[in-house]
DNA sequence: GGATCCTTCTTCTTCTTC
């Protein structure tokens, strides 16, 4: 149909409704989709809302940079095979080295924490906020803790499996019976993900940066599909079933490969990266493959990431040495 | 023994039509 036919029909397309017979209908319509927070509730998340915004958006003034000053190979070109590498051996698990004047040396989730862009604060603050408001804030503290003890549960099962070389299928219902019901939704959630890794090369491990003097712990290096990969375990709440619905963690996963193809304790290069995402209602996990150009992509990003990191951590020290200078 | 470290998670939304 002609546009300019339809056009006076969109002028008032409300107009001819019985707006009191329907009001009912209009008022548990909308009282759906906005929840159950009312006006005063919402103009007091507001306030708190709106004021961290122009915070957030002040340094938009300055643009961000698109592509790192220096750049640095993902892959570290040397003559070492990843094939050459025996895959039969155990997994390797490189501790962290605690407390050896190690606070020079920051790590991958430190970086990230403190090189988030202003959208992505704005909106986890009014996440908090919102949580807050419907939990309080001690509701909201334990709230957070147990998202974290699911978290590190599940990873720490997980590892037990991996060392084990044991399926969760094949495991006796009476072993898998004595974790919390959570815990078992995780598992259950990505066994069928599971069943496509192998050659468990590294579980928990440290991987350190030689020249760009970052670290992580990587939770495990592995083939999936037959390529070998840095995996990340992640939990959610949430279904996240496009890589986008990830955020950081792809850069994330991308900052631990460079690390480990840079890193003398390591033998082989890692070309991809894998994010495996359960849920602890036991519905199909997700597992997002980054394949090389995606690796690379983020590996970009990382190093921007970093670059910031620093500029920021010099940008402190020397805002704050000449006021110590002062006080001395 | 206490302190510190690395992780563990959390975000993306709004307008209107057959």
């Amino acid at each position: 149909m002609c546009p300019c036919l339809r056009a006076p029909k969109r002028r008032s397309p409300y107009s001819s409704v019985d707006s009191e017979r329907y009001s009912s209908l209009v008022k548990s319509v909308m009282s759906t989709r906005v929840s159950s927070q009312t006006p005063e509730t919402l103009q007091a998340e507001d306030e708190h809302v709106f004021g961290p915004v122009v915070k957030a958006q002040a340094p938009s003034s300055r643009p961000e940079r698109r592509a790192p000053r220096t750049l640095h190979p993902f892959l570290n070109c040397g003559d070492v095979l990843e094939t050459e590498e025996p895959e039969s051996g155990p997994p390797t698990r490189i501790l962290l080295n605690r407390g050896q004047g190690r606070s020079s040396v920051p790590s991958v989730t430190r970086i990230l924490q403190q090189t988030q862009s202003p959208e992505q604060i704005f909106y986890l603050e009014r996440w908090k906020r919102r949580m807050i408001l419907e939990l309080g804030e001690e509701g909201f503290r334990e709230y957070n803790q147990n998202l974290f003890r699911q978290g590190k549960y599940f990873h720490s099962v997980l590892e037990e499996l991996l060392e084990s070389g044991e399926t969760w299928k094949n495991k006796d219902p009476s072993e898998t019976h004595k974790y919390p019901p959570e815990v078992q939704g995780y598992m259950e959630s990505i066994s069928h993900i599971l069943e496509d890794v192998s050659a468990v090369r590294a579980i928990e491990s440290t991987v350190k940066h030689d020249s760009l003097n970052y670290l992580g712990v990587a939770d495990c290096v592995a083939r999936f599909r037959g390529v070998l990969c840095v995996i990340d375990w992640k939990t959610s709440e949430k279904p996240k079933p496009f890589l986008s619905n990830t955020y950081d963690n792809p850069v994330q996963v991308a900052a631990y490969a460079g690390a480990l193809n840079n890193d003398g304790n390591y033998k082989y290069q890692v070309e991809n990266g894998l994010i495996v995402v359960a849920y602890k209602d036991g519905s199909p996990g997700h597992a997002h493959q980054l394949n090389a150009e995606l690796m690379l992509e983020n590996w970009n990003s990382w190093l921007l990431r970093l670059e910031k990191f620093t500029e920021q951590r010099l940008g402190d020290a020397s805002s704050t040495f000449p006021e110590k200078r002062q006080e001395v």
